[in-house]
DNA sequence: AATATACGTAAGGGAATGCTTACGCGTCAA
DNA sequence: TTGACGCGTAAGCATTCCCTTACGTATATT
C-alpha cells in the first residue's frame, strides 16, 4: 500500500491557475491559514481549500497542524522545474547580460 | 466587430501542458512546419495543430506561410510574464547572488 | 484539369477542472 | 456537555481540455 497514489507532482499545472499563483504570492510573504487565504479570495472556503490541496499535491506548499487550524508553508525549491525551463531561454531575452545570469544560475544551483 | 474576440493570452495556461513546452523547445531550436513538428509527436497531426494554436494565442509563437506549409517560429519575448513571476522568488534560493540576478533583470527590460 | 500535399477546423466524446452546497470530524470555549 | 469554530471532503454540475476522425480549402505537382 503506496502512502499517496493519486498525487501529482504537476507544478506547471498548479501555477497555471491565477489564484494559486496568487495563494503562493500571499504564502511567500507569510504563512496562512485557509480561512486568512479565503480573506482575500471571493470564492468559497471550500475552494480555497481545494486549491491549496493542489499546491500541497504539487509539493508547492506544506501544511502544519495548529490546533484546529492549518497554516500552509510556502516550500520555493518546488518552483525549480518552472525556474529551470523558463532560464534555458534567458539568452534569448538578452545576449550582452543574460550569460553572466545564467552562470550566476548555475553556481546557484551547485 | 472585433478581429479575434476569442482569443486567450494566457501564456501560463499555455505552457502549462508538457507537450507545448517540449514544441516550444523544439522551435527554439528552429522553425517547424506542422507536419515537421508532428514527427516528434505520437498524436495525431490535428492534435499537434490545435496545441500550436494554444501557443499562437497565447502569443508564444507566430505563423509564416511559405507555399502550403505554415512554419512556426519562437516568441521567446512572450515568456516575459513567467519569468516575471518566477524571478520574484529568486531571494528563496540564494540571497548572496539572486540580488545581483534580480538588478541584471531590471536593468535587461529598461 | 486532375491529383496529391499541407494544413485548419468542425464535431464528438471522455476526462479533468473549478466552482458550489451539504456534511462530518476534530478542536477550543462556555 | 454543549456549542461554535476551522477545516477537509463528498456530491453535483457547468465548463474546459485534449484527443480522435471527417472534411474543407489553398497550394503544388503532373
Amino acid at each position: 500500500m503506496v502512502a499517496r497514489p493519486d498525487r501529482k507532482p504537476d507544478v506547471f499545472g498548479a501555477i497555471s491557475h491565477p489564484s494559486r499563483r496568487r495563494m503562493l504570492d500571499l504564502l511567500a510573504g507569510a504563512d496562512h491559514s485557509v480561512n486568512a487565504m479565503a480573506g482575500h479570495f471571493k470564492m468559497s472556503r471550500p475552494a480555497v481549500s481545494q486549491h491549496l490541496r493542489v499546491l500541497l499535491d504539487a509539493g508547492l506548499v506544506t501544511e502544519q497542524r495548529h490546533g484546529r487550524e492549518r497554516r500552509y508553508h510556502f516550500v520555493p525549491k518546488r518552483l525549480g522545474p518552472v525556474r529551470d525551463w523558463i532560464s534555458q531561454y534567458e539568452r534569448f531575452w538578452d545576449d550582452r547580460l543574460s550569460r553572466l545570469q545564467m552562470l550566476l544560475s548555475k553556481r546557484n544551483k551547485g
